[in-house]
DNA sequence: TTTTTTCTTCTACATTTGTAGAAGAACTTC
DNA sequence: GAAGTTCTTCTACAAATGTAGAAGAAAAAA
C-alpha cells in the first residue's frame, strides 16, 4: 500500500474525522483548496488502492479509511528503517535519540516508555 | 531536497562507497542491473538537484554525494514526524518504542542512549 | 416545480519518474 | 592505429501523479 503525497494528505483528513463526505473533506483543506474534481479523483484512486471505502447515502458518499493511521505509520517507519538504517531498529533508535530535538523532559518520558517496554518484554 | 525512489537507491550506492565511477555504480546494483543510460539519467538528475557532484577524469567522472547520508536521513525522519506524528518527536518516540520490534537487549541499549542524551542536555 | 447546489463520472493534460536506445567521444587493447 | 569498450549526451516514451473542466444526476432550496 504505497500512497502518493497528495493521497496521504487526503488520508490525514479522513483519519482525523474518521469518516467524511466530500464537503467535509474539502473543508479540511487549507486554502487554496483543491477543486472538487481533484479530490474526487484522489478518492477514486484511494478506493482502487483499497485504502478507503464508503457508504452511499443518496447521491453522495460517506468515505472512511480502510487502512488505520497506526498501521500505515508503521509501514512508513519500517520503510525508513529498512532504507536508511540497514533494517536495524536499534540503529535507528540510536540515531533518533542522538539526532532528534527532544527536550530533556521529553527524553525522560521516552526513557519511561522504554522502561515499560522492557518490562513488557520480560513479562 | 526530495529524491525519488530510484534516485535514493543510487544515492545509497554512493553513500556506501563514498565516491564511484559509472562502472562501480553499475556493479553495486543487483541483477537485473539497469541500463547504463538509465543510471546516467539518474546521475544527471541528481546533479541538477544538487545531491551529488563529480570530478572529471578523462572521459569519465568520479561521482560523490554532496548530501550526507546522515543529513538526508534526518530530513526523512523529520518528514515522517511532521506527517504522521503531529510534528511531535515525543509522540513519535512513544509510538516507535511501543510499536517497533526491538528486543529487550536493544531496548536496554536505547535506554542507555537516552540516558546519555539526558546527561548531555543537562551539561 | 424551477433553480441552485453538490457530487460523481469522464475526459484531459502537464509534470514527474523510471527506463533505455542511438550516436558519438574518449580510452584501452591488440 | 584499428577495434572494442566505456561513458556521456540526446531523445523518447510509458506510467504515475497532480490538477481540474464538462456534463449530468440527485438533492436542497426557493
Amino acid at each position: 500500500m504505497k500512497l502518493t503525497a497528495a493521497e496521504e494528505v487526503l488520508m490525514h483528513h479522513l483519519w482525523e474525522s474518521g469518516k467524511a463526505f466530500m464537503k467535509d473533506i474539502l473543508d479540511a483543506y487549507d486554502d487554496p483548496k483543491p477543486a472538487t474534481t481533484t479530490v474526487a479523483t484522489l478518492l477514486k484512486r484511494l478506493i482502487d488502492k483499497g485504502a478507503i471505502s464508503y457508504k452511499e447515502y443518496g447521491n453522495s458518499r460517506e468515505y472512511y479509511p480502510l487502512v488505520a493511521r497506526d498501521a500505515y505509520s508503521r509501514t512508513q517507519v519500517s520503510g525508513l528503517i529498512r532504507n536508511f538504517f540497514n533494517n536495524s531498529s536499534a540503529q535507528f533508535a540510536s540515531f533518533f535519540a542522538s539526532e532528534t530535538d527532544l527536550s530533556a523532559d521529553e527524553l525522560e518520558t521516552l526513557k519511561t516508555i522504554v522502561e515499560q517496554e522492557i518490562q513488557k518484554r520480560k513479562a
